[in-house]
DNA sequence: ATATACTTTCAATTTGTTTTGAAAGTTCAA
DNA sequence: TTGAACTTTCAAAACAAATTGAAAGTATAT
């Protein structure tokens, strides 16, 4: 396989990928090409490789930028805009993590402690049950949190060999 | 708030919540409804308390099984099928994880091995840069592969207390 | 065997999301 | 200023996913 060949199987993959996690197709795809992009590249180029309008790079652009994943590159001289992702894979996730986690984890913990405090006799077996699940999901999440939060906070070498110690 | 409330709300929250992971809506509000339900319930309830169509409950249900998340019951003298959802969280959360594992995770990393492998003069720095990216993805996927793999098959007293003091 | 109670399927429809492209907005050099 | 180069917006269109409901299928009791 060449490396054009190869991009494109690697563009269309993210892209597919992405979806099943809940992020728009194009932008995982405008995201996967930045990352194996050697060079900032322009609007115009993404609209041109990946065959997307103006309106969709634009805005998928800048969802990308709000997410941390993506940088604004002004060359001097240079009239455009040229866009440039993060390469290094341990800054790309931990960014997800701190983003997901800002976005979606912390509210639903917000709203899961407001939940286990409903009126009604814990005695109940309905009471008891929502009661048990939501506290037990809460449970869960705090511990998850710490641990993302630690991991948000940990360099790369420390999870790659480190961590790996731990879980033998 | 009373329980039919907050079960309302927990119900509409972990749907939404789901949708942001990638899961349909209706499937992650009828795991919500099975897992606050003290006893197992059947079709027409989870028709009646979500207020969708009996195709509808039937697929996700269905789906569900699949996930591992939900089992059928026969209550015997009964003709009808109750249902019942898994209660306990970390089961859940490592059958949840297991399952996306396999489906996702496990085919995105044997693609990305295949493209590390492409033709080309590894000192152009685009070849150099698609390779360096897939690589550091690949490496990235296997430890968190790894973990989850140790955190598949532990059991949840340890992630609750043992695990945490590691991060401190 | 057949009626009854229940479950499954799937084509058609509805709903939700993404994409387009033309128009409006911005920036900057001359 | 003006206009050329570029970016942003957003209503409409295209597309994708979820949902319905009626018909077909299955199991069971009599």
């Amino acid at each position: 396989m060449n490396l054009t060949e190869a991009k494109h199987q690697f563009i269309a993959s993210w892209g597919a990928f992405g979806t099943q996690w809940g992020i728009n197709r194009t932008m995982a795809q405008i995201h996967a090409l930045l990352m194996v992009s050697a060079e900032p590249i322009t609007q115009d180029d993404i609209m041109e490789q990946l065959h997307i309008s103006r309106g969709n790079v634009n805005m998928n652009i800048r969802d990308l930028i709000t997410w941390g994943l993506v940088d604004r590159i002004l060359l001097s001289g240079e009239r455009k805009e040229y866009f440039s992702a993060e390469k290094d894979v341990w800054k790309v996730a931990t960014q997800i993590i701190k983003e997901r986690k800002k976005r979606e984890l912390d509210p639903m913990m917000k709203l899961l402690a407001t939940l286990e405090n409903i009126d009604g006799d814990k005695k109940d077996k309905d009471v008891k049950q929502f009661i048990d699940t939501v506290s037990g999901i809460r449970k869960f999440g705090k511990k998850a949190d710490q641990m993302l939060d630690v991991m948000i906070k940990a360099d790369e070498s420390w999870f790659l060999t480190g961590m790996m110690k731990i879980f033998k």
